[in-house]
DNA sequence: CCGAATCCAGTACGATACTG
DNA sequence: CAGTATCGTACTGGATTCGG
């Protein structure tokens, strides 16, 4: 199944798979936690600076799921204090290319949004 | 700002603005909806047939959001029994290449990341 | 046929406090 | 520094019923 080719096939089990990995790319923080990894491996205090307004539980949560799928390679550096690195899996890397496309049209359509729920919201 | 050069903005107000775009994304049925009206136009039991499991009331939410956000179009025929189309605008056209981009390398990946869960919950 | 209204369960998320 | 534990809230999403 090739899913550009075969749009009606939304009720398989194919699709239903297809809907759990787009199902982690739709949490809250997932895209803004790959698109920093994908500059470099960072560290888990460095990740929770650069995105303004994660809790430490969201982003250690977030964090164990990019891992549990192979999309994200921790590694902890015995020493104190800890030192525990979070960076991209091939697989990650591969993700970064689809997520980036989505992420700039986002940013190249947030006017158009706006101005449409502006405009929606008015009427109702 | 530009999303593929300056990942560093996580926090400003620009990229809270994309995230609340990649909210709506990351729905649990969007993505589908979006990819099955980007064939053709269709009503709405047209769409509750082909996306197995979707409920009514989701659905009839989910179209209001993207209705809201100008990426859907609704027409309603008045006659009896009513019909509704729902086609996408202009705008969600520009939407289903980074759409199905994202589910491409969704479909594509699945077994990847199937068997990184299955090998993370072997451990723990 | 196309919804709206209501009720309810699960959970994503946040705030806070505590630990090796 | 990098978490874990606990609690509380808000929202997502499903089931069911009712209406134009």
């Amino acid at each position: 199944m090739d899913v550009t080719n075969h749009p009606h096939d939304l009720q398989t089990t194919d699709c239903q798979k297809v809907s759990q990995v787009l199902a982690r790319i739709g949490e809250k923080w997932s895209v803004l936690i790959i698109m920093f990894l994908a500059e470099k491996p960072r560290r888990f205090s460095e990740i929770k600076r650069a995105i303004n307004g994660i809790s430490q539980r969201m982003l250690t949560l977030c964090l164990r799921g990019l891992e549990r799928d192979g999309l994200v390679k921790r590694t902890v550096f015995a020493a104190m204090p800890p030192h525990v690195q979070y960076e991209l899996t091939p697989l990650g890397i591969s993700l970064t290319t689809p997520v980036v496309a989505l992420g700039s049209w986002a940013f190249e359509h947030m006017a158009d949004i706006d101005a449409a729920r502006a405009a929606f919201d008015a009427e109702n």
